[in-house]
Order: structure tokens, then sequence, then C-alpha cells
DNA sequence: TTCATATTCACCCATAAGGGTGAATATAGG
DNA sequence: CCTATATTCACCCTTATGGGTGAATATGAA
């Protein structure tokens, strides 16, 4: 498989994505922008520890901030989102070769659990 | 957006995906099936530290192990990497809305450059 | 049995995450 | 000017990562 993409790049996303926190702070973004403050509000961490979630979701590039006074207000940029996407698409036929034989091979339980009793 | 998932799931397949030499491991299966020393031989990190990898990646459920003998033989298996994709496709609008709008910015601008001196 | 190969185990080290607290900074509003 | 609010900075602590080395273990082969 090619390695034509900025490892990096995909290293941050990743890891900016695997926190349960910040894909919350992902999923609440997507409903709309918020401020910081607004955001940790639904969670029990503290302020501090929601702030330090959210520079990381900067540096991955997830988010995007534009200070307005003393307020910063958060937006999603889902941009990086479909570099991974485009990562792990490639690997989709394995996924769909194991269901096609898990399908195969309950299609097969079936038919011979069918031998002298029709159902379904 | 719905929360449905097995988080901690989540948590390990994406952070699996993390690391650049990870993803180079679950490429390398992708291709066939392979031996812990097999696969090592394609970096410059110790043996020790693509054996760490390999464990990583089976507790995220991205590989399996099938033990022949003193040969640890690995295989992909992608299941896993469905979960991912999944999550991130609920998201897929996003990055399209964001390249739509920047294309009809990209349109704007240039409807507007062409009517004389349009600028900021 | 003896030797070689495959893999992991048990450590060591440095750095980053994820959580916390208290102080500093910046701005809004009287 | 003064005070409250919004956010970050500077630390502390604990745990996990990513790399290493040398030893232990298990199996294959002679």
């Amino acid at each position: 498989m090619g390695e034509y993409e900025n490892a990096q790049q995909l290293d941050a996303v990743f890891s900016a994505m695997a926190d349960a926190t910040r894909r919350a702070i992902l999923a609440r973004l997507a409903e709309s922008d918020a401020r910081v403050t607004e955001i940790a509000g639904g969670f029990t961490i503290s302020l501090n520890s929601t702030s330090k979630h959210i520079r990381m979701l900067e540096r991955a590039g997830l988010v995007r901030r534009s200070v307005r006074g003393r307020d910063h207000v958060l937006s999603l940029d889902a941009t990086q989102m479909q570099s991974a996407a485009r990562w792990i698409q490639r690997y989709q036929p394995f996924w769909e070769d194991r269901l096609a034989s898990l399908d195969a091979f309950v299609t097969r339980k079936r038919v011979a659990a069918n031998q002298g009793k029709k159902n379904r």
C-alpha cells in the first residue's frame, strides 16, 4: 500500500481522535461553534484540562480558533478527518472480504440446518 | 452526534493507528500474513520494539496472531477499522461543506476580480 | 542432548498524555 | 479605576509510549 501521505499529520489526527473527551468535543462542535468555557461545561474535568484537549485538537488541525475579545470561539474543521478517512478507506476491501466470508459461512450453516427442516 | 460506540475500543483503535510504524505494519499485513521477524526486517528499530508495536495492534484488535511452533504468524483484521471508518464518516458532510464553501468563495472572488478592482 | 532460531520478558531511559491546582493575563463592564 | 469573567501559563503527579539492551523461554534441527 502507498505511503505517500504526511505521516506526522496522520499521527496527530489519529492521536487527537484517540481520546473520548476529544471525540466528544468534536461532536459538540459539529452542532455549533462554541467557546472554551461552553465546551468545558459539558465535562466533569477541569477547564484547564479541557483547554489542553482543545489545544491538541488545534495542533491536529481539527479545530480552528477565532479570538473575539476575551472569548475564544472554536469551530470544527473536518478537512484533516478526510485524510484519516481516506487512509482507512484503503482497507475497506479487507473488512468487506471478512464480512463476505462470514456471510458465506452463515449461509452455509443455514443451508446445512435446512436439510430436512424448512423455515424463514 | 450519537455516542453509542464503544469508546474504549475506539480509543485503542485510533491510538494504534496513530503511529507511522504501526500503520506500516498494517500495510505490510495487507499484502500477506507475516511472522514477527519478517515484519521487523522492514524497519530500522529493534525486533523487541516491533514486537511491542504488534502487541498494541493486537490489543486494538487490528491484528490476529496464530502460533505455529516457534513462529507467530500475524494477519490483518480490518473489522475494527470499519468501526473507526464509521465514526469518521459521520463528519463527512462537514468536510464536504467546507470544500463546497471554499469553492464558492473562490468563485465569488474570481467574479469580484473580474468586475474591475474589488479588494480589501 | 546440544545448538540455533523465534519470540517474549524484565528492565532502563526519555518524553508525552491526562489529570489536577494556583497564578497570571486579557478583556468586558460598571 | 476596579472588579468579574475567559483563558492560558506554570507547575505537580501518575501512567503510557517508544526506543533500547540482555536474559529467558520455546521450539526446530542435528
